[in-house]
DNA sequence: CTGAACTTTCAATATATACTGAAATAACTA
DNA sequence: TAGTTATTTCAGTATATATTGAAAGTTCAG
């Protein structure tokens, strides 16, 4: 740990503090997507430290307590952002972070998507059903408001589908395939 | 105001019922999203009326004050997301949702693009600055730790820049562009 | 200009969320 | 096994965020 501590190198404090920045500015941007700001600077520190990290340098870089450090660090190994290491010849627990920028950011969205877009999209089926079923043709007289109501649900539902279906696809595809798309679209456009 | 108040309709309460669900869940997805729930479920409500809303409408069904009717009315009109409507005869101001579901989902991804994307892209642009001048060839004997972490942050620079670009792109693109790129990208797994 | 109708603002307050630290639990070693 | 060290949990507390309601501000008709 603390690899930080070499004064050996040319420019140490440069590092650190270039490190520090990333860290306030990560935590700040969890702000912002539901994420609370410590986790989201735990899992800073962890992209940025080239070493595995234990609870103890959590808690004095950070300044935050056992607990905070222990409960965030959990949540993090659950999100699938982080994993726990073991060091020989050292009983304590230490993480790292899954290095691959791709494989990370997938691994949010992914999670995101099946934590905040499905279930809006499965109340939307659920409020369809509560207007009754479709009117085939313009039979049974739906009332003015029902109708729009059931137009607008179903836009959405729509869109947040096919949205969300690109999305996977750019996933799936990785770094490669999305430059394809790139290129493809860039030609579309013009 | 109060179309919900017509009793005349076939199933009065369903219709109600629904959009008090989906508000309900709107709402909800706003927390996750960084977003007061409040002014989530505000949205929501006009999303689903199909008249008007008046500051006294939202404080009647959502039974929040004043102050806080009016202050997320705002919020929601700075975002875009809502507009200021006139009714004849009536000096109170009245609100209506942008009712096209694809503009309004490109207002949120823009807006949150812009507040939240591009600051943490402007930060490692600064972090790469502090760490110094990249090395070209490898004469400056960079310390291990340095490159290493220069390396990370340069990975996550191009993610995001390149997804960011492959989002406005979409956005540009339209509905039925989407359908376009959707196809595309199926021939290209298969 | 005046008063009525409506909107905004903001200090006080309520609520929700996060953090601490120590006790309980678990995991290891000798 | 007992003793030691690491980890988790959680009641109490601190902090941050959202809400209220009434006062101040605005707009408009006469």
């Amino acid at each position: 740990m603390s690899e930080t501590v070499k004064t050996d190198a040319t420019q140490p404090v440069p590092l650190d503090a270039s490190r520090q920045l990333f860290i306030r500015r990560w935590g700040e941007m969890g702000g912002y997507w539901g994420i609370n700001r410590t986790m989201a600077e735990i899992h800073a520190l962890l992209f940025v430290s080239n070493e595995p990290v234990c609870t103890d340098d959590v808690m004095e870089r950070l300044l935050v307590s056992r607990g905070t450090a222990s409960t965030n660090l959990r949540a993090l190994v659950d999100w699938g952002l982080i994993e726990r290491v073991h060091l020989r010849g050292d009983r304590r627990e230490y993480f790292l972070c899954r290095t691959n920028v791709w494989e990370m950011l997938e691994t949010i969205i992914q999670q995101r998507r099946r934590r905040e877009v499905e279930p809006i999209v499965e109340t939307i089926d659920k409020c369809l059903e509560m207007v009754g079923p479709v009117t085939k043709g313009k039979t049974a007289a739906e009332p003015e408001d029902v109708t729009k109501f059931r137009c607008r649900l179903e836009e959405m539902q729509s869109f947040l589908q096919s949205f969300g279906a690109i999305v996977d696809m750019m996933v799936t595809l990785g770094p490669e395939g999305l430059e394809r798309v790139s290129g493809m679209m860039t030609k579309m456009m013009a």
